[in-house]
RNA sequence: GCCUCUGUAGCUCAGUCGGUAGAGCAGAGGACUGAAAAUCCUCGUGUCAUUGGUUCGAUUCCGAUCGGAGGCA
């Protein structure tokens, strides 16, 4: 091996679609390989979402120090760049403690970011600007955007769809604020290679269906722990930022206000949940590097273990 | 028991003035560089309930049968 890669700082991370059984993995290796677990969830991180989150518990917090989740309060907006300059200072603490950090979460525009390098443009989000160009769409039409991002990254206006309008303005963003066009600026971007030795692992379910059924099976879980009354503190706080994404809040608020009745709004969110394991399922897919582990329906958690530890322990020696 | 409505894709329903049919949702696949639990794209053959009749041809018209809903008794 070369004496690059010998420089680099050996990351574990476990990345699949929710209720794959990340966070027990996680403990799990956190144990065996003396390790501290870095969240890389972009809703773990807020406080107070224990449920919905389905954070990692107090007792399992007790076992193995966990960074970067529950510490934000809601109301406060996040963003990828604030995760990776969050994640890399985390990682190389628990490094310079001794011990081996591990990434885990389900966010993988956060994991990628992170552990490819990727140095984010410094263009903050402007509000204003979203704002404005998010009323010229209403106005005249999301071809309007489309054809003004043509004018100054023809390529970027290729590689999306003129209805993927955030995706638009960010990119219009970009050149507004820097100058550069959102091309340029993915080019260096790419240009520093990743500190980070990276060994994934993948969960995912051999059947479709069997991982369908524990999401359904959480979520039922989830309200005898209390989600709905987690969700009623939620609504009277009025969120718009980033943490008023979170599936399993916006899906019961129509019942909170009295419009439908909770059966509905518990089918939505369960759905809604698949309908994310599913596009969760669709970005790690096509990362090569991942290693996968199919879980058999009833199979012993250990097996995941083991796998999990004889692949890292070989990939980390070689 | 009688009357009316109804039976079309996994679900909710359009539609064919008779030439074998299409939306939404679900589902599957994909994209993803500062909102990412977000955002966006692609993919629709199904005994048109069963059965008989009319017809060159019926899912469409007519009759019967069997489901379902409502009304009157």
């Amino acid at each position: 091996m070369s004496k690059k890669l010998q420089d680099k700082v050996n990351l574990i991370v476990i990345c699949g679609p929710t209720a794959s059984g990340k966070t027990e993995l996680s403990l799990r290796l956190a144990e065996i390989f003396d390790g501290e677990i870095i969240g890389a969830d972009s809703m773990q991180i807020y406080r107070g979402m224990d449920i919905v989150t389905a954070m990692p518990t107090k007792p399992e917090r007790e076992r193995v120090r966990h960074r970067l989740i529950d510490f934000l309060e809601p109301s406060e907006s996040f963003s990828v760049a604030d995760y990776v300059k969050l994640a890399k200072e985390a990682i190389s603490e628990v490094v310079s403690n001794g011990k081996m950090p591990i990434l885990c979460g389900g966010t993988g525009l956060y994991i990628n970011s992170l552990i490819d390098g990727i140095s984010l443009d410094e263009t903050r989000e402007n509000q204003q600007f979203r704002e404005k160009m998010l009323l010229l769409a209403k106005e005249y039409g999301n071809e309007f955007l489309h054809k003004k991002l043509e004018k100054v990254d023809p390529k970027r206006a290729k590689e999306l769809h003129p209805n993927n309008v955030k995706r638009v303005i960010r990119a219009l963003e970009i050149y507004e604020f820097s100058g550069r066009s959102m091309t340029e600026s993915n080019i260096l971007s790419r240009n520093t290679p990743s500190i980070y030795n990276s060994c994934i692992i993948g969960l995912d379910f051999e059947n479709r269906q069997d991982l369908y059924d524990r999401i359904n099976k959480r979520v039922d879980i989830m309200f005898e722990q209390g989600l709905l009354q987690e969700a009623k503190k939620f609504f009277a706080m009025n969120n718009t930022t980033t943490s008023a994404q979170a599936i399993g809040y916006k899906e019961l608020f129509p019942y909170i206000k009295g419009e439908q009745p909770l059966e509905e709004c518990v089918e939505k969110l369960k759905q809604r949940t698949r309908n994310y394991a599913k596009r969760q399922l669709t970005w790690f897919r096509r990362d090569e590097r991942v290693n996968w582990y199919k879980i058999k329906k009833n199979e012993p958690f250990q097996n995941i273990v083991n796998f999990s530890e004889k692949t890292i322990a070989f990939y980390f020696k070689t």
